[in-house]
DNA sequence: TTGTACGCGTTATCAT
DNA sequence: ATGATAACGCGTACAA
């Protein structure tokens, strides 16, 4: 009875103004308030079974009629019935969503291939779940609104990209939530798990190709130092050169960016001009460099051997094309992806932490 | 009495088990399951008054006693309370969550600045309002995830970046939630609202640059011809050069991308070797013919003018300094974003259609 | 197998 | 100014 009513009710103002509404002239252009979305209940009434049963239809149950299963379906089709997800996340305590969070400088992470391919992975692996991704941009306001929105509920675990060491607004998170970060947090004490690249590994073997290919003053150009990733490639880099026996040349901060790649190598070659070798943190700052290395007459690989990292596009779009290392970062994003997923599952065997390794793309600049 | 019973029930659960777990050998680290955040009846009881006070003070209704605002506020942050998103969407019927739609082609899309910089804009924007964004990768399933999600009510309203106009899988949704299109939608009879910059009359600009400079033999490097921006560059490339009286040269799609602009700039070459001006309709193709075109042995500008289309970075990292379109990217992100919240709000004023111009930037090589 | 009834955490409408 | 109380749409023990 009440059921009944309630359902009428619902379909009457579905034929009423509502959807004819677009050529009303001004006023209100429409009312786009959740246009009367059909419920369990409306699907039920037309079906003719009560909302439990829906309920057990929409999630699968194995428990329930074939019959009635059918006409549910068919109700939920001619309905166009899709479950409320407030709702349902309400009752559940679980919204079946992921945060990334991105920092801050949004133009450059998303200018920059390496993330957007973490991200293809992440997508590549939620895509076969029904988690769906959403989009946080760091703000570090300590109570601000990516903090609240986080401890709101409104996710269920956190992805991290690209996280400067000295950020620790995450800290509290990941007491509340899973938090998996791409590339080491350099956080301590957060209960969270963690997926590198062995940067440090990456940079032996950039290092290492100067070193073999007979280069003596070997630099770098690095990324900013409040980075993990740049601190242990520095770190590789330096390693390298002492094992080798060479004195390293200087670390020249090129920020990770292309002007700053650029800015870097002027610096390098004003500093340093005997530089005869140079492994440049990433392919995006070496696209910026190369051109000045060439500008200011140094012949690459002769005069000058240069190595990326990244194996990005630009690698290729160098004037020279640039030998560099490759990241695996579309499967990168994927593990994160799967550990959240897995953890999320109930799933307690996953490690901490899962190091990805790199390995040497050679082409012409060293 | 039941509140009070209420309470300490839910207290009673918080001291028991639950959080008590962690230090269990193995067998589950953690109980992620939304760690029993403090609700408003915790706080109601904890500063001594009733839910609806606490809920009062919550959203700053001003009818309420400052004393117990006070109350309320410290037992607000003692339990480090936060309102739980679930439960006001359900009782609100708003998200408070607005969708970022983007292609399939993730890598591509992130990877080029100038969807970046939309990107920025609207986080811009959004960051000046409690909305938050959810990242969709387009899926083409017409009835896939991201469908379902949008018509679940877990998001008030829809951008939608860089769409192909043969994808109608969004048509369906402009009837239930607003929608803004950024670059000219292609849809037709689909309610919502466009945020454009004027394609036509920049490739106009670009092409005329061309034509000034003398060139007489002159081609395009394209989009895909399956999206909008692609085709209205065209358009203004060919309009330019008839009003010219010249004939035009081939068009050849270089898929934005970059290695889409070198395979495309061999394609040119090739075909039509007398070619003295290109107009190439993104400045990540142009990075990617411009070695092609030099390797080939043209000196730009003297034998071939190229100009490009964005003012990316790229522009700048040239071989030859880039003549180019300047897109105002940000501001057509913050337009979109603005836009929608308007129309959230209620606002009924808001143009269809907004159009945004370009203007262009001289440098070397044209 | 199916239906009833309760609860998830908030907001909003009432009385008081 | 404040406190009960009824929704909001859904999942699920429990009863039938």
């Amino acid at each position: 009875m009440a059921t009944d009513s309630k359902v009428s009710q619902l379909t009457g103002e579905r034929g009423d103004g509502s959807n004819a509404a677009p050529a009303s002239t001004g006023s209100r252009e429409r009312a786009f308030t959740r246009q009367h979305a059909p419920t369990l209940e409306a699907v039920a009434a037309l079906a003719g079974v009560s909302r439990a049963t829906v309920s057990r239809v929409v999630n699968g149950s194995p428990k329930v009629h074939p019959e009635s299963a059918d006409a549910v379906r068919k109700a939920i089709t001619t309905l166009g019935y899709v479950p409320n997800r407030a709702a349902r996340s309400l009752v559940s305590q679980q919204s079946h969503a992921i945060a990334l969070v991105v920092p801050e400088d949004t133009t450059r992470f998303f200018g920059d291939v390496y993330f957007a391919s973490i991200i293809a992975g992440i997508n590549d692996r939620l895509e076969q779940s029904d988690y769906v991704l959403t989009l946080m941009i760091a703000d570090h306001a300590p109570q601000g609104k990516m903090l609240r929105y986080l401890a709101g509920g409104a996710v269920d675990g956190v992805v991290v990209v690209s996280h400067h060491t000295s950020d620790t607004s995450l800290t509290q998170v990941g007491q509340m939530l899973p938090v998996v970060f791409g590339g080491r947090s350099g956080l301590a004490g957060v209960d969270c798990w963690v997926v590198d690249v062995d940067n440090v590994d990456g940079a032996v073997t950039a290092t290492q190709r100067l070193v073999d290919r007979g280069c003596q003053n070997i630099a770098t150009i690095s990324g900013p130092l409040s980075m993990q990733s740049a601190l242990d490639r520095v770190e590789g880099w330096r390693s390298t050169l002492e094992s080798a026996g060479l004195t390293p040349g200087p670390v020249i901060d090129g920020d990770y960016s292309v002007v700053g790649g650029a800015r870097a190598a002027r610096a390098l070659l004003d500093e340093y001009p005997e530089v005869d070798g140079v492994f440049v943190a990433s392919d995006l700052m070496a696209s910026g460099a190369m051109p000045v290395f060439i500008d200011r007459g140094r012949r690459i690989p002769d005069d000058l051997k240069v190595v990326g990292y990244d194996d990005s596009p630009a690698a290729q779009s160098c004037e020279v094309p640039l030998t560099t290392v490759r990241q695996p970062s579309v499967e990168m994003g994927r593990e994160m992806a799967d550990i959240l997923l897995d953890v999320l599952a109930g799933q307690t065997g996953r490690q901490r932490t899962t190091v990805l390794s790199t390995r040497l793309v050679e082409r012409e600049s060293a």
